[in-house]
RNA sequence: CGCGGAGUGGAGCAGUCUGGCAGCUCGUCGGGCUCAUAACCCGAAGGUCGUAGGUUCAAAUCCUGCCUCCGCAACCA
């Protein structure tokens, strides 16, 4: 009998930079589903992996010394890389995909030769402005002033050849597909992609490049590298074997159940992945599914402002487990959560330290103190005893509705529900007491019993979870195999009767909350220091720059834009210099009319928001706000700095 | 009117699809207990559910307008 398969993925990560929390939270996500879904019986294939092509590996490699491959190598197998991470997450995955695995390589070169010769992929050529020595195509928006932003210089109109593949085709076909059924989830998300993309009519997508080389060469005109999400998406049908021999389970596994997916590439999942599949005439996956983002502080997470979180440091400080569960219990998997240090572990304190580790502690306490740690045959049920008994029983079922839609913070919440439950029981049936009467003996085991297969049924749905801790947590109440099955979960009285117990170690210790925050925060140098040490310059190149200081003639917002303030501006020349500035979020246009400012005059002309930007005001800028340099008004204008 | 998300006790959130006593965690205050990781249990205070209107026997929930915040896009030289 073949069991059920059920086939999950990641998106495979650019390993252009170390992973955050971020890329955490996802592949916990797939984890837990992957092993709840073992523990359940599937036939499970969870894979995960790395996107190792495109422009900017190649240019960082470059900046390092390096080749492409060594530097992605470093990231990923490397010390503390990415394999290094999944393994300290506890991750899973039956399989590693890397798409500069030979195998990837020669598969992908197949697909796109396949789509060729369908016509569904065509040579054309791709029209646009081309700077010559630096060999690039600009968008008309990307232009600064007409010239090239890179080096400034003039561009051209130019025409490269390029292939591109017909997603126009399948547009209606794409359209249908997200409007049936529950092909992508959350449903929001349909909406947001039939109205941003679909409706406006799709285009075809330009699926060649050549202007770089780091990718997979397109094999019968080996000028072309094949675009990276053509590439990349590709891997979850490559890493089963698909135009392969490396893998032979393609027939087995696809379609895939779900495609676990950060909500920013929601669109090439939900669009161009399921066209190309078309195309190739595969079956399509069952799920999308875009879970949100963690923030931080409200905001996105960024290098530039230092608030990326390291899922190694917190692991090492609180536990793997901690944190998995942490991510699972705190946020909805379909929206964005905030992260903070502080709800973090003000989670492991209430939830896993004072509940669930306490609760374990306790009973185990109990049982050595009261019986020598095994626990006698004779019962006597109490009426009281049933509240217990049923949450415990009923809680299987609960949970599984739960975890069948992804709703992992509340399977959490119900499973904690009954942990709850059980230290209330304690209270209830007060065993101190019990213990002081010989008579009640039957009894006082019977309350023992009832609280250990109480924690037996909540430690086995929290495997997919928390999987060491829960060993140990069988460990201690003295549970053998079949006790943390999941045919078993759902039964209340699968324990041994006369097991015996063992202290082990403190599960989840306390954190002193004030002293980690401090400790962290400590951790945490100043952001940017690296990036924004400014490097030693010449006297040559300082003169380089021309400041001038100018009187504000006129200042108004720009519409459309937020950011925007237009300036015209007396530079002392006679003419009117034109300066748009960032700073609108900062200063009211008319406080500033009249006043006297620096601005570089000497950088080349931007247009910004269709408007032309001569130069540059000059501000001073700290975390705690923005402050234009404004002198003394007996400063003329047009006088230099220097 | 570029696209989208959000506004619920002091903080963070669930509940909105499918209308029916406003709920959870933390924090605060009072009490209980001594098996346990200064933990656990009970109780209390605290909310006009952003705002104005509409539908309804009944609205946090459905409809309309408005305000505020946040992402994306654009842009911040």
């Amino acid at each position: 009998m073949s069991k059920d398969t059920f086939y999950i993925t990641t998106p495979i990560y650019y390993p252009s930079d170390k992973l955050h929390i971020g890329h955490a939270y996802c592949t916990v996500a797939t984890d837990t589903i992957a092993r709840y879904k073992r523990m359940r019986g599937y036939d499970v294939m969870y894979l995960t992996g790395t996107d190792e092509h495109g422009q900017k590996i190649e240019e960082k490699a470059k900046a390092k010394g390096l080749s492409p491959k060594e530097f992605v190598d470093e990231i990923v197998a490397g010390e503390g890389g990415i394999l290094d991470l999944w393994k300290l997450m506890n991750v899973s995955n039956d399989r590693f995909i890397r798409t500069t695995d030979d195998y990837h390589v020669a598969s992908i070169q197949k697909i796109f030769k396949k789509m060729y010769d369908k016509g569904d992929i065509y040579k054309s050529s791709y029209k646009g402005k081309y700077c010559t020595p630096c060999e690039s195509f600009w968008t008309d928006s990307q232009l600064d002033g007409g010239k090239c932003p890179d080096c400034g210089r003039q561009v051209h109109e130019a025409e490269e050849e390029a292939y591109f593949f017909r997603l126009s085709k399948y547009g209606e076909r794409v359209q249908a597909l997200l409007e049936s059924g529950t092909f992508l989830e959350p449903a929001s998300r349909v909406n947001e992609m039939i109205n941003n993309f679909i409706k406006p009519g799709l285009e075809d997508l330009c699926v060649s490049r050549t202007s770089f080389s780091w990718g997979i060469p397109v094999d019968f005109d080996p000028d072309h590298v094949v675009y990276v999400w053509v590439d990349a998406l590709s891997n979850y049908i490559t890493a089963l074997g698909y135009m392969n021999d490396e893998h032979d389970d393609f027939s087995k596994y696809w379609p895939c159940d779900v495609h676990f997916v950060g909500k920013e590439i929601v669109r090439f999942h939900s669009i161009i992945w399921p066209a190309m599949l078309m195309s190739l005439e595969l079956p399509l996956p069952k799920k999308v599914f875009g879970h949100g983002w963690l923030l931080i502080d409200g905001g996105k997470m960024s290098k530039s402002r230092g608030n990326v979180v390291d899922p190694v440091v917190l692991s090492q400080r609180y536990g793997v487990d901690s944190l998995r569960y942490f991510l699972m219990r705190e946020f909805p998997l379909g929206s964005d959560g905030n992260f903070t240090n502080e709800l973090l572990i003000n989670r492991i304190n209430s939830d896993l330290a004072n509940d669930l580790g306490n609760l374990v502690s306790r009973t185990v306490a109990m049982v050595i103190k009261y019986f020598g740690g095994t626990l006698p045959k004779e019962r006597r049920e109490e009426d009281i005893d049933r509240e217990l008994i049923e949450m415990a029983g009923s809680l299987r079922d609960i949970y599984e509705t739960n975890m069948e839609s992804f709703a992992t913070q509340n399977a959490m919440v119900e499973v904690f529900k009954v942990v709850s439950r059980a230290n209330k029981y304690i209270d209830e049936t007060m065993p101190w007491i019990l213990a002081k009467d010989e008579e009640n003996t039957p009894r006082l085991a019977s309350v023992m019993y009832n609280l250990l297969e109480t924690i037996r049924i909540c430690v086995s749905l929290l495997q997919p979870f928390m999987p060491e801790s829960c060993e140990k947590v069988f460990a201690q109440i003295g549970a053998d195999e079949k006790d943390r099955l999941w045919e078993n979960a759902g039964t209340f009285g699968v324990l041994n009767p006369e097991l015996t117990v063992q202290k082990g170690e403190t599960l989840f210790p306390r954190i002193d909350l004030s002293k980690e925050l401090e400790a962290l925060e400590n951790l945490n140098p100043a952001p940017e220091t690296e990036e924004n040490r400014a490097e030693p310059i010449t006297i040559d190149d300082f003169a380089k720059v021309e400041m001038t200081v100018c009187k504000v003639l006129e200042c108004e917002n720009v519409k459309k834009s937020d950011k925007l303030l237009k300036f015209q501006l007396d530079d002392g020349s006679g003419k009117t210099r034109q300066i748009l500035s960032g700073i609108a979020k900062f200063y009211k246009p008319e406080e500033l009319v009249g006043k006297t400012v620096v601005a570089c005059t000497n950088l080349p002309p931007r247009k910004m928001m269709g408007q032309e930007s001569c130069g540059m005001i000059i501000s001073a800028e700290k975390e705690d706000g923005l402050h234009l340099l404004i002198l003394d008004d007996s400063v003329p204008a047009g006088a230099k700095l220097c």
